[in-house]
DNA sequence: TTTTGAGTTGTTCGA
DNA sequence: GTCGAACAACTCAAA
C-alpha cells in the first residue's frame, strides 16, 4: 500500500477530518502537504489579513502534526506540477483531498487529477451535506433556500460516532524537501487566533451549558451591539473547524424546548453555507454575473468617489460608516450591518453589487466565494429567492432597530462618542448647537448624509423597474 | 400536466 | 405609537 499525499486546502485541522482519514487508512504513512499557489495569492479576491491567517493556521496545523511525530511539508508553484514532482521523488501510491466547488478550484482540481501518476481522491467535509446530496426528487438542484432547507434536514443529523478523530500518530517518510509557510506570526489578526484549537474552543464557548449565547441566538443574533453571534466563520472559511461537527454539536445543544428557537436559527445558517456552495457549485456563472441574468442590464451609477467613502466609513450614515470601519479595523462583520451596508451600497448608492463583494472579499477573514457571492446577490435582489426588490433597509431605521443605544456606532465611530441617543443614528437632524456642543459639527468632524435617502430609494426602484421590462 | 401555496432578514403610508 | 395593507407580480417546488 505504502505512502498517500494529505493535500491541504482549506481542510487545516486534524478533526473529523476525511481527506486525512482516508490518506492514513490508505498505508502507513502519509506526506501532509500544503501548495502556495501564486494565482491565489495574487487574486483581486484576496487580502493580506486573510493569508495571514491561513498561514497562521498552517503553523498551527504544522505544529499540531509535529507533537504527533509528522511534519507538514510547505511547497510553492504551480499545484499540478508540485504534487507531480512530490511523486516522482517520494514513493506516493494516492493522494487524498478534500473536495472545493469554487470555479478556479475545479479546474485546478482537473489539471491536477490529470497531471498525477497516481489516482486522486477528492473526500466530503467542507460542508456539511454534499452538493449532491440535497436535490429535488426530479435530481436537480434547488434554487430557493427554504425547499432546500427542509430537505437538508429530512437528512438524519449528524452522530457523535460520525465524528472521525484526530490521529494520535502521523508517520511522515523522512527527507522531503519542504519551504516556510510565509509570514510570521507578528502578521496574525489578534481578535482571531487562527487554528483548530482555537475554533474547538469558541465553538464550546457558543454551544455548550445552559447559559450558552447559542440560546440567545434567536434574540441576539441581529444585534451587532452585542458578541451574540459564535464568530466562527473565518474558522470555517479554512477548515479550521468541520461543518459536520458544529452542526452536531449544534443538534446535541438543542435539548430544552426553551432554547430550540436560537438552536435551530444557528444551524440554518450552516445551512444557509451549504446552500450556497450548492449553488455555486450548479450554477458557476453566479461568480461573474447576476444568478438571474436579467438583472446585468441594471443601470448602475457607479460613483468611484461616493464607493470610495462607502469603503472609508464616510458616508454619513452611522451605522453604515460603524459597520464599514468595524469591518477595516478587524476583517470581520456583523451579519445584520453586512445586510445593511450591502443594501446601502446597492439600493442607495446604485453601484454594482460586484463592487461590494469584491471589497469585502479584499477585508474580510472569512471572505469565501460561495457566502460572499450568495449574500451580495441576495441583498442586491439578483440572486436565487425571489426577494421583493422594494426591500430596501433605511439605514437610520435598521440603526434604530438592531443599535438601540448606539453603542454600536459609538464603539466604530468615536467622533459620535458624545451625541445622544435620540440622534445617533441621524445626527445631521440634531441642532448645529448641539452638533458643536456634541464635538461633532455635522460637515466638519462627520460628514453629513452622501446621499437622500428618500430619493436614492425612489431612483433605485426605478433602475430595477426599468429592467424588469 | 395542472394547480396551488409559498417565498430569511423591509419600509412606508394612512387609519 | 401602533397596526395592517400595499408594495408587484413571478418563480419555484411539490402535490
Amino acid at each position: 500500500m505504502g505512502t498517500a499525499i494529505w493535500w491541504v486546502r482549506r481542510d487545516l485541522r486534524l478533526t473529523d477530518n476525511q481527506a486525512l482519514t482516508a490518506a492514513l487508512q490508505h498505508g502507513e504513512s502519509i506526506v501532509p502537504v500544503f501548495v502556495v499557489d501564486p494565482i491565489l495569492l495574487n487574486s483581486l479576491y484576496v487580502n493580506e489579513r486573510r493569508c495571514a491567517f491561513l498561514f497562521g493556521g498552517l503553523r498551527r496545523l504544522a505544529a499540531a502534526l509535529e507533537a504527533r511525530g509528522g511534519r507538514l511539508i510547505v511547497r510553492h508553484g504551480n499545484p499540478a506540477e508540485e504534487l507531480a514532482a512530490l511523486c516522482r521523488t517520494v514513493e506516493v501510491s494516492a493522494v487524498y483531498a478534500e473536495q472545493d466547488y469554487s470555479p478556479y478550484a475545479v479546474a485546478r482540481d482537473a489539471r491536477v487529477a490529470h497531471a498525477l501518476p497516481v489516482p486522486f481522491h477528492l473526500t466530503g467535509g467542507l460542508t456539511v451535506r454534499a452538493p449532491s446530496e440535497t436535490l429535488k426528487d426530479d435530481g436537480t438542484p434547488y434554487t430557493v433556500y427554504t425547499p432546500y432547507s427542509r430537505r437538508w434536514r429530512n437528512h438524519p443529523p449528524p452522530q457523535r460516532s460520525d465524528i472521525l478523530p484526530a490521529p494520535h500518530t502521523v508517520s511522515v517518510p523522512a527527507a522531503i524537501a519542504s519551504g516556510e509557510v510565509p509570514g510570521n506570526a507578528a502578521d496574525e489578526p489578534p481578535n482571531f487566533v487562527p487554528g483548530e484549537i482555537e475554533a474547538e474552543r469558541r465553538l464550546r464557548h457558543f454551544v455548550d451549558g445552559l447559559a450558552a449565547p447559542i440560546h440567545d441566538y434567536a434574540n441576539h443574533r441581529d444585534r451587532p451591539d452585542l458578541e451574540g453571534t459564535s464568530q466562527l466563520s473565518p474558522y470555517l472559511r479554512f477548515g479550521m473547524i468541520s461543518a459536520r461537527l458544529a452542526a452536531l454539536e449544534a443538534y446535541d445543544a438543542s435539548t430544552g424546548a426553551t432554547t430550540a428557537a436560537g438552536v435551530d436559527i444557528w444551524l440554518s445558517e450552516l445551512i444557509w453555507r451549504d446552500f450556497y456552495m450548492t449553488i455555486l457549485h450548479h450554477f458557476p456563472h453566479v461568480r461573474r454575473g447576476s444568478f438571474r441574468p436579467e438583472y446585468d442590464a441594471i443601470a448602475w451609477q457607479n460613483d468611484e468617489a461616493l464607493f470610495a467613502a462607502w469603503c472609508a466609513g464616510q458616508t454619513g450614515y452611522p451605522i453604515v460608516d460603524a459597520a464599514m470601519r468595524q469591518l477595516a479595523a478587524t476583517g470581520w462583520m456583523h451579519n445584520r450591518s453586512r445586510m445593511v451596508v450591502a443594501s446601502f451600497l446597492v439600493k442607495d448608492l446604485l453601484i454594482d453589487w460586484r463592487w461590494g463583494e469584491r471589497w469585502f472579499m479584499q477585508q474580510l477573514l472569512d471572505g469565501d466565494l460561495a457566502a460572499n457571492n450568495g449574500g451580495w446577490q441576495w441583498s442586491a435582489g439578483t440572486g436565487t429567492d425571489a426577494a421583493p426588490y422594494f426591500r430596501i433597509f433605511n439605514p437610520v431605521a435598521q440603526g434604530q432597530k438592531f443599535d438601540p443605544d448606539g453603542a454600536y456606532v459609538r464603539r466604530w465611530v468615536p467622533e459620535l462618542q458624545r451625541v445622544p441617543t435620540r440622534f445617533i443614528h441621524e445626527p445631521w437632524k440634531m441642532a448645529r448647537s448641539d452638533q458643536v456642543r456634541a464635538g461633532c459639527p455635522i460637515g466638519e468632524k462627520y460628514p453629513a448624509p452622501i446621499v437622500d435617502h428618500g430619493a436614492a430609494r425612489r431612483r433605485v426602484l426605478a433602475a430595477y423597474a426599468a429592467v424588469k421590462g
